[in-house]
DNA sequence: TTGAAAGCGGTACCAA
DNA sequence: TTGGTACCGCTTTCAA
């Protein structure tokens, strides 16, 4: 790193100890108007900014928080959280530090760690996996906050969503438009998220006299193939239901791709749902009907919470439940068939 | 911040100075394996971590880079800069900062100022405008790489996209499918960018023989709206080219929608083209040809140079230009008309 | 109104 | 082989 200036530096032209600089720049009431305008415009024309990691270690502080999540775009929604914990963090004069995990156990530990030692006061984790020990040991004393579904709802510290009642919002949907053969396409369940929407989607078709039909394909990392191949199971088996709920906004763009290279047009002979509501489902040759997590909403609770925990010393314990919201939009329609 | 174990607790522990013990987790040469063994063993169940902000402070050095982008996800690339940023300086043990200015110069300059107190030893900025003089100026002594296109190419360190090229690109696919009649759909220039597409296309349009069409409408920031006003634009004039290029994958989007209400054909009745290749563009059913640029790479190079920057105390002036290239997909095809 | 001393958690240097 | 001392840049306390 280049030499920047230090107090001692602007101290030394000012003809002062640092320490007097130092309260100059922080209008300390004990030194005089005169010298404060004197060392603040020795400061400004040296580009002075003051070294934060020393005031932080002085004062055992951080301004720092530390996010780490399986991987940023694509198919997922963390972007929307991070853009609102980075606007929430900066308000509060909080930098992010922000780690992808790449969908590896290892590389997020690691992550972890790093930014455990470089000293951010909270981390807000959306693991990729559902066994969150490790990344726990990796933190320590360091508070963290799990974010996202794959966490146990037993955590200290978790922001998650009801993705059972994504199940209920998105069978009420359907249902309501007179479909009643309805299938949810998943993959194979590598976390809590799957499970939960399954059950949600079981329980809701069950409690209508409705048969609950669940297909597992592939894998999160491969969403959109796992579309594909879950409209070509049905089909191969010849029980294509009128409407299929998909766990995941990119898997529902490619099951309806695969729909239409059957001729099958949507939501005229299917209904198709998908859930996260990302991006590209509001692009309008898309147009897919989902489910909102409200991403924007848990990012700014992130901050607020990583704020009260860095704050209060880590004594916050908070568990909060995001609601998802049903999103209509023109994939599905009024069932047609019998 | 909950009290860490200091090397100090380890030491009162194990009837050491924190200097022994210091050196002891250090492997030094200078102590004995045994002291080593018993030190680490109460480190391990203290679950010590050493403080880099200290160590920083006292080396000089540090362990963090600073990137600060427009936005984060929709239609920008710079998740897939920041992914290839993360996994390459997670490599060298560093921590990223990331910082989203949300297109809006005042907090990019304040991202840079935090980042800077903050101690990252340099920073990658994708600035929002093509003026960064302020960024500059916020930044210091901090050595500064600019990334992305909107930066002059005059900068000290800048990795940069030839879009003149991107320009020579498109128009050689099209042409060479037939084309003649092709129009570039642009928005208001409100940075580098959008003038070196137009120039490149200009020019490779010219050489041919073919008179350049060039539509400009809207602003970056709703650039799907802007491919739709453009289309639309074109057909109130009853000047609807056989193929349309347009400056983002977004506004292709946008683009291509307008002409399917229309009842046109893409690519039957008319080609359309792309620039970005982000990860929607691969999408089967919108299968957009496009102009890729090379995020990834230009990802792994900044923070090569970020390293080298960092160690060399900021000496290291470097331009770089990657060269777009061309994918192509199911969007566009050979002209049917004349 | 100003500054000397101490300390935050770490490492380098040199003496014991 | 070990530990004392000094220092990185900053702030707080207290004495001048």
């Amino acid at each position: 790193m280049p030499d920047r200036p230090t107090l001692k530096t602007i101290g030394k032209l000012a003809g002062l100890s640092h320490v007097a600089v130092s309260k100059a720049l922080r209008d300390a009431p004990d030194i005089s108007a005169a010298t404060k305008e004197r060392v603040k415009k020795i400061a400004d024309e040296l580009g002075y900014t003051p070294n934060l990691a020393a005031r932080n270690l002085y004062l055992r502080r951080t301004s720092t928080i530390g996010m780490v999540v399986p991987a940023i775009g694509d198919s997922t929604a963390y972007d929307l959280i991070f853009n609102e914990v980075s606007a929430a963090a900066a308000a509060h004069d909080f930098c992010v530090m922000l780690g992808s995990s790449h969908r590896s156990p290892q590389l997020e530990e690691r992550h972890c760690r790093m930014m455990v030692g470089n000293q951010v006061g909270v981390l807000i984790v959306a693991s990729c996996t559902s066994d969150v020990s490790r990344v726990k040991a990796a933190c320590g004393t360091t508070p963290v906050i799990f974010i996202g579904g794959k966490t146990s709802p037993e955590e200290t510290c978790s922001l998650l969503c009801d993705y059972r009642h994504s199940g209920a919002l998105a069978v009420e949907h359907l249902a309501g438009l007179g479909h009643t053969q309805i299938a949810l396409l998943t993959y194979e369940p590598e976390n809590l998220t799957i499970l939960q929407k399954e059950s949600g989607f079981s329980e809701a078709m069950e409690s209508r006299g409705l048969s609950p039909r669940i297909v597992r394909t592939g894998h999160a990392a491969s969403a959109l193939q796992a579309g594909m191949d879950g409209i070509e199971l049905l089909l191969e088996k010849g029980e294509l239901p009128t409407a299929v709920w998909c766990a995941s906004d990119y898997m529902a763009v490619g099951a309806m791709h695969a729909l239409r290279l059957r001729g099958l047009s949507i939501p005229g002979d299917i209904s198709v749902m998908g859930h996260d509501d990302l991006y590209f489902a509001r692009y309008p040759d898309i147009s897919l009907t989902t489910l909102h997590t409200p991403m924007e909403e848990m990012g700014k609770a992130a901050v607020a919470l990583a704020i009260s925990l860095i704050e209060q010393d880590g004594l916050v314990p908070a568990r909060q439940v995001f609601q998802p919201s049903l999103e209509i939009r023109g994939s599905t329609g009024p069932c047609r068939r019998r």
